[in-house]
DNA sequence: AGGGTCAAGGGC
DNA sequence: CCCTTGACCCTT
C-alpha cells in the first residue's frame, strides 16, 4: 500500500492562568489547537468546567502540560485581546511568586484597565408546562423568569427577603431539573473601550468636490427658475405676459420682481436684473431639493477648509434637517466619508498650565540630580534613596532627573500617595512637561483611566504620575521610576490579592528594565534607611531648605532658606487640660499675627491600650510591644504571640493610675473654639473627608486663608505647601508610640517629622510644640533634633535584637471563619504544620495563633500567625490554604 | 464562582 | 418523597 509520510503533528500544551472567581493558586492546562500560533502572554478563553473564562497564558507552549486528566482545548482566538509583553509577564511571575499571589490576579495586574471580562449567568424560562407543585421559593424564581434572559444575580437580588447563595441554586436547580428554566453562560464584554465618534470628512480633492456641488441640478425646475432660465438662454427682454406663461403664472413673475431679480420697464419687457452668474446660482438653489442644496453647501464647506472634520451628530445643525440624506448619497459618490475617530477622555483636558523654565538647581540638588541622571545613563536598574528634609526641593530634583531622561529618548513614571494626586502636585510636572504628562490613579473614571493607559503604551507620555498600581503602566523606554514619599504606607496593597508593595515591584522593575529608581522620602523607612546605610542603595542628601524666589525676569532663583522650623518639647506629665501654657500662648500669638495653625492628634488605634500618666504603656515581655486591651475577657493581649495578662490595677512602673488611650480631634476641635471663640477652626479627619474633592475643598479653604486653624489626623502631614502656617502643635505625641505594632515608632516618628515639616515653609519662620509623656523617649528626643538618622539608630538596634524586620521578614497569616471555635482550631492546626515543615530548619519562627486587632470582621472570627524568617516565603509556597486564610508578605500593619 | 455530590433533618 | 441546609470537592 502506498504511503505518505505522515506529518503527525505533536500535540502542543500551554498553561493558562485562569480567571475562576475565587482565586485559584494553580494554572491549569489546555491543548493548542492544531495549526493554532500562540506565545506566552496572550489573553485567551478556555472552557472551565460548564462555563467559558478568561486567562492569560503564562508559559510559552510545550509539548507536555505535566497534568494527567482529560485536557481541553483553548477556545478560538480572541479578537482584539491585550497581549502581555515579556516583561509584564516577567514582572507578574515574580508577583505570583513573591506574593504567594494567585497567578490570574497578579497577571491582570498588567492588563488595561476595563480589559476583564465577568462571566455572566443567564437564566430564562424553560419550556416545559407551568408549575405543578412548587415550593415558595420555587415559584418566586419562576414567576422571574421570562423570554428574555436575565442575569442570575439580579434574579436573586429580587427575590423577597435575603436569600442565600445556597438556597438560590438549590431553587434553581429543582426548576432546571424539570425544565422550568433554562441557564446560559458567556462572558460579558470587556468595559474598558475607546470612545469613538463618527466624523465627516471630505475624501475627494477639493476642487472636485466643488464642480459637483455646482454640477447638481434640480429634479423639477421651480416657476421662478423657469422664468429666470429663459432670460438667461434668450440673453434679451421678454414680455411680461410671455415670461408668467413660460413660468406657468403670473405670481411667479411678480415675486422675481419683487424681489429686484428682474426689472419690467415701461414697455412690459423683462430684464434680468442680475449678472449671468448670480442668476445661474438662483437657478440652482430654486430648482434643488433640500437634500441637494444641503449636498452642495456640505461640499462647498468641506472644500473651503479640507482638513475639516465634523461629528457625525453636528450635521443635521449644520446642514440641516435633510443631511443626512444629502450625506448618504455624497458617500455614494466617493466625495465624503464616514470615520471613527478616537475621542480622548482627558482627565487633565481642564487643567490649564503655563509652561514654566526650570530654576536652576543649587548644591545638593544638582549633585542628587546629577547622580541620578548617570544613573539613568548607565540603565543597570540602580536604586537611589533622595533623603531631602521637608522644603528641600526634592520634586525639582525628579523634574530635572526626568528631563534628562526625556532628553535621553527615555520615559518616566512617577508614583505618589493617593492624597497627593491634587492639581497642585500634577500641575507642577504638566508645567515641565506640557501635554506629556499621563495620570493614572483610582479617582480617574474608568473610561479615563483607560484611554490613558492606552495612551501611554502608545508613547504619547513623557510622565506618567499616579498612585500605587500606576507601578503597571505600560511605559516604553522606561528609563526612570521616581517614588515619592517612599515612607508611605499606600504603597502596600492590603486588601485583595496581590498584595505587593509597589515599592519592592519597582525595584524589580528597574532591574528588569535598567531604568533608575529614586525612592525620595524626608523620612525614610526603616528598610530603605538601613539598605542606604548597608550600602546597598546609594543615598542622597538633601539638607537643606530651599526657597524659590520669582526674579523679576520671570526665572525662578533657589535660595537655601533658614533651616528647618525650631521644634519644642513640652513635658505634659500631670497635666490634666488638653492644651499647655505654651500651646496656649503659641496659638494666641498666631492668630493675633493672622497666620495658620495645625494641630495635629494622631488618634488611631482600633483597640486601645492602657497608658498611666506618665507616659507608660504595659507591654509583652517576650515581644517589648505594647499590649492590647481586650474588653471582654478584660485582659491585656499581646497581638504578636498571644501571651496575656490580667488588667494591672495601676502602672507596673510607676503604680500611676492606668487610663485608657483615647484621643480625639474633635475634642481638640471644641477646645480651640473655648479658648478662641472667633477662630475658624476645621477638622481634617476620615470623618469630614472621604472624598478626594472633600479633601481639595477643605485644603483650598486652608489655602485661601478662609481658616486659622486645622486639626486633623495624618492627613494634614501630607506634603502640602501651606505658606502661612507658622504654628504647629502635636497634641499629645504618645498615641503612636504604644500601638501594639513594632512598626508603630517608626510611623509615629515618620508622621510626626511630617507634621513639623509643615511649619513654615516660605518666608515665615515656623514653630513646633509637642506635646508629650514621654520627653526621654529616643523618638521624641530625635524628633527635637530633626534627627532621622539618630532615631533609626535607635530603632534599628532593639529591631535587630528582638528580629524584626529589615532584619527578618514576616508574613502575617490570618483565617476567618463565621465559628470561632473552627477559626481558633483551624489556626492551631496551621500553626502546627507550619511548626512541622520550620523544624529543623534554621532562622525561622511560627508566632502565634494570636487575637488580630480585629478579632471579629463581618461576623467572622479571626486568627493570626506570624512567620518570622529571612523569606517567610520560601516555607509558605509549599503549604495549602484552606479558603479563609489570607497570606500577607511583609505586611506593614498587623492589623 | 458555579456546579456537582452526600448526608441529615423536616414536612407532607 | 422531595426540599432545605451544610460540608466538601472539582474545574485542565
Amino acid at each position: 500500500m502506498a504511503t505518505h509520510a505522515l506529518s503527525r503533528e505533536r500535540d502542543r500544551y500551554v498553561q493558562v492562568a485562569v480567571n475562576a472567581g475565587r482565586p485559584t493558586h494553580m494554572t491549569f492546562s489546555y491543548r493548542v489547537p492544531p495549526g493554532r500560533d500562540i506565545e506566552a502572554g496572550e489573553v485567551v478563553h478556555v472552557p472551565f468546567g460548564r462555563r467559558t473564562l478568561q486567562g492569560i497564558v503564562v508559559e510559552e507552549p510545550s509539548g507536555f502540560s505535566g497534568y494527567h486528566g482529560d485536557i481541553r482545548d483553548l477556545d478560538p482566538p480572541v479578537e482584539g485581546a491585550p497581549r502581555l509583553n515579556d516583561l509584564q509577564l516577567e514582572l507578574a511571575r515574580w508577583i505570583a511568586h513573591e506574593y504567594l499571589a494567585p497567578p490570574w490576579e497578579a497577571h491582570a495586574l498588567m492588563l488595561p484597565p476595563g480589559a476583564g471580562e465577568r462571566p455572566r449567568r443567564l437564566l430564562l424560562r424553560g419550556s416545559a408546562d407551568p408549575p405543578q407543585a412548587l415550593s415558595e421559593r420555587q415559584q418566586q424564581l419562576y414567576a422571574l423568569l421570562d423570554e428574555t434572559p436575565r442575569e442570575a444575580g439580579r434574579l436573586r437580588a429580587a427575590l423577597p427577603g435575603r436569600v442565600a447563595a445556597r438556597a438560590f441554586e438549590a431553587a434553581l436547580a429543582a426548576l432546571l431539573r424539570r425544565g422550568l428554566a433554562e441557564r446560559r453562560h458567556e462572558l460579558s464584554r470587556p468595559s474598558g473601550r475607546p470612545r469613538v465618534v463618527e466624523v465627516v470628512r471630505l475624501v475627494a480633492a477639493p476642487d472636485e468636490a466643488l464642480r459637483f456641488a455646482r454640477g447638481i441640478e434640480g429634479r423639477r425646475a421651480s416657476r421662478r427658475a423657469r422664468a429666470l432660465q429663459a432670460l438667461l438662454a434668450a440673453a434679451a427682454p421678454i414680455a411680461v405676459d410671455e415670461l408668467a406663461r413660460i413660468a406657468r403664472g403670473k405670481p411667479a413673475v411678480e415675486t422675481l420682481i419683487e424681489d429686484g431679480d428682474v426689472e419690467v420697464d415701461g414697455r412690459g419687457l423683462v430684464t434680468l436684473a442680475l449678472s449671468p452668474e448670480q442668476a445661474a446660482a438662483r437657478i440652482r438653489e430654486w430648482t434643488r431639493t433640500r437634500a441637494q442644496d444641503a449636498a452642495a453647501r456640505m461640499l462647498e464647506r468641506f472644500a473651503g477648509e479640507p482638513d475639516l472634520s465634523l461629528p457625525l451628530g453636528e450635521l443635521a445643525r449644520e446642514f440641516g434637517a435633510a443631511a443626512r440624506e444629502a450625506l448618504a448619497g455624497l458617500r455614494d459618490e466617493g466625495l465624503l466619508a464616514v470615520e471613527e475617530v478616537l475621542d480622548r477622555r482627558d482627565p487633565l483636558r481642564s487643567l490649564d498650565v503655563a509652561v514654566r523654565p526650570p530654576p536652576e538647581l543649587i548644591g545638593e540638588q544638582r549633585r542628587a540630580a546629577r547622580a541620578i541622571s548617570e544613573a539613568i545613563d548607565r540603565a543597570s536598574g540602580e536604586a537611589l534613596l533622595l533623603a531631602g528634609v521637608s522644603g528641600s526641593g526634592k520634586t525639582e530634583v525628579y523634574l530635572a532627573a526626568l528631563r534628562h531622561a526625556v532628553d535621553q529618548g527615555k520615559r518616566g513614571i512617577v508614583l505618589v500617595p493617593e492624597i497627593a494626586l491634587t492639581v497642585p502636585t500634577v500641575s507642577r510636572f504638566a508645567e515641565r512637561f506640557p501635554g506629556r504628562v499621563g495620570v493614572l490613579h483610582s479617582g480617574l473614571s474608568e473610561g479615563e483611566r483607560h484611554d490613558e493607559w492606552h495612551a501611554t503604551a502608545r508613547g504619547e507620555y513623557d510622565v506618567v504620575i499616579g498612585s500605587r498600581s500606576a507601578i503597571f503602566a505600560p511605559q516604553p523606554d522606561l528609563g526612570l521610576i521616581v517614588i515619592d514619599e517612599a515612607h508611605e504606607w499606600t504603597y502596600k496593597q492590603a486588601d485583595p490579592a496581590p498584595r505587593y508593595d509597589a515599592r519592592t515591584v519597582a525595584a524589580r522593575l528597574a532591574e528588569l528594565s535598567g531604568a533608575a529608581l529614586v525612592f525620595g522620602t524626608a523620612t525614610p523607612d526603616a528598610e530603605r534607611w538601613h539598605a542606604a546605610a548597608e550600602g546597598r542603595l546609594r543615598r542622597l542628601d538633601l539638607p537643606r531648605r530651599m526657597r524659590a524666589v520669582r526674579q523679576p525676569d520671570g526665572t525662578t532663583q533657589v535660595w537655601p532658606d533658614e533651616g528647618l522650623p525650631e521644634v519644642e518639647i513640652v513635658d505634659v506629665r500631670g497635666q490634666r487640660s488638653l492644651f499647655s501654657g505654651e500651646l496656649v500662648q503659641a496659638l494666641g500669638e498666631t492668630l493675633d499675627r493672622e497666620e495658620q495653625a495645625l494641630l495635629f492628634l494622631n488618634r488611631r488605634g482600633l483597640a486601645g491600650y492602657l497608658l498611666c500618666p506618665r507616659g507608660h504603656s504595659p507591654a509583652c515581655s517576650g515581644c517589648d510591644v505594647s499590649l492590647t486591651l481586650h474588653d471582654p475577657p478584660g485582659r491585656l493581649v499581646c497581638h504578636q504571640c498571644n501571651r496575656s495578662r490580667r488588667l494591672p490595677p495601676r502602672c507596673l512602673e510607676c503604680e500611676g493610675p492606668l487610663r485608657r488611650a483615647r484621643a480625639g480631634t474633635q475634642a481638640v476641635q471644641r477646645e480651640v473654639l473655648k479658648l478662641y471663640p472667633t477662630a475658624r477652626v476645621v477638622r481634617w479627619d476620615r470623618d469630614t473627608a472621604r472624598r478626594r474633592e472633600q479633601h481639595e475643598e477643605i485644603f483650598g479653604r486652608m489655602q485661601r486663608h478662609e481658616v486659622d486653624v486645622l486639626v486633623g489626623t495624618q492627613m494634614i502631614a501630607k506634603g502640602l505647601d501651606l505658606p502661612l502656617v507658622t504654628l504647629v502643635g502635636v497634641v499629645l505625641a504618645d498615641y503612636g508610640l504604644h500601638g501594639g505594632d513594632f512598626r508603630a515608632r517608626e510611623r509615629t516618628f515618620q508622621l510626626l517629622e511630617q507634621v513639623a515639616g509643615r511649619a513654615g515653609r516660605a518666608e515665615r519662620h515656623g514653630r513646633v510644640i509637642v506635646q508629650t509623656l514621654s520627653p526621654d523617649d529616643p523618638a521624641i528626643e530625635a524628633l527635637a533634633g530633626h534627627d532621622v538618622d539618630g532615631f533609626f539608630e535607635d530603632e534599628l538596634t532593639w529591631r535587630a535584637e528582638y528580629g524584626y524586620p529589615p532584619f527578618q521578614r514576616l508574613a502575617r497569616l490570618v483565617f476567618s471563619h463565621t465559628r470561632g471555635d473552627y477559626a481558633a482550631e483551624e489556626a492551631r492546626r496551621m500553626s502546627g504544620e507550619l511548626e512541622r515543615l520550620a523544624a529543623g530548619l534554621p532562622n525561622i519562627e511560627v508566632l502565634g495563633p494570636a487575637p488580630p486587632p480585629l478579632a471579629r470582621v463581618r461576623g467572622r472570627h479571626r486568627w493570626a500567625l506570624l512567620v518570622r524568617a529571612p523569606d517567610p516565603a520560601e516555607l509558605l509556597r509549599g503549604v495549602e490554604f484552606p479558603a479563609g486564610w489570607v497570606v500577607d508578605i511583609d505586611p506593614l500593619t498587623l492589623g
